[in-house]
DNA sequence: CAAATACCTATTGACAAAGTAGGTTAATAG
DNA sequence: CTATTAACCTACTTTGTCAATAGGTATTTG
């Protein structure tokens, strides 16, 4: 399992922001009770510093936070890297690595730099608009509506 | 990070058994030593029942393990679900994972749905033997040798 | 002012990953 | 038949991360 709940918290947070924020702010109080996820927590996931950079904080009544671009400006990849750090499948791949010394002879490197590549770029080519609107086909296929 | 060091290793020790054995077998300790894993930890890893499945053991002198089918018909994707479990992007796509009361709702799950289907559809078009012959393109396109 | 909200720091419990350790059993070459 | 080889089995340990919970402080604003 690759994406955890830190990443999945983290893109559900922004897109209710998104869908609610109109133009005003959100407050996490609000957003953590639609969602059904601990407030608290949420506030510790927030202030992850990637994370807060997408974000508008506003304290004091009918304060939140908004989203510091349009909802199309994001794609989901860039989310998920900020909350999780790195989307990589295997940890070699990761940024900060320490260099592997077998990776000029390792077979299996190929297949992980491939799925790497498959990985980022489906999650690179989908918005946060894209996934507000449904946008057929982002979910593979299963998603399209008669 | 999705896939463990038991899903990489087991990748890495079926490839090393599908390039040495030939008519014979190979043994675990000739395949630790070649790969640079401890041993002892590969004996745990391929007793994983599902992992066991695609091998033929035997014991004494010359003994050890080979595919039980030849290397194209295992797919690298099959092979790392064996030794992994599941390689669901996220907890709530798993098999025996308790239903989701929110997934109705879930405005995130359509990505989830298309990311793992993106993940499993690149990883079960590649065989084992599509590895050991460093197929072109199969780690997204940066292997093409001129 | 008073309420609401963001912001901060520490602690905890559960769990899994990645080994290490020390054996037993069974097959086979010679 | 016997020594060796290799698979097979069980238990333990260490380390780290996840997913919270707890209890505050600081700041903004209606």
């Amino acid at each position: 399992m690759m994406i955890s709940t830190r990443g999945r918290y983290v893109l559900r947070i922004l897109l209710d922001i998104a869908e609610h924020q109109g133009d005003g702010y959100v407050s996490l109080k609000d957003s953590a009770e639609r969602q059904e996820i601990s407030k608290k927590y949420l506030e510790q996931i927030v202030i992850i510093p990637e994370v807060s950079k997408m974000l508008e904080a506003k304290g004091g009544k009918n304060g939140g936070y908004r989203l510091i671009k349009p909802a199309d400006e994001y794609t989901v990849g860039e989310v998920l890297r900020a909350a999780e750090g790195s989307l990589s499948p295997v940890a070699c791949l990761e940024i900060n690595h320490s260099p592997c010394a077998r990776s000029a002879d390792c077979i299996a490197l190929p297949v992980w730099k491939g799925l790497d590549k498959v990985i980022n770029e489906y999650l690179d080519g989908m918005t946060l608009q894209d996934v507000l609107d449904k946008k057929p086909g982002y979910d593979g296929g299963d998603n399209y509506v008669i």
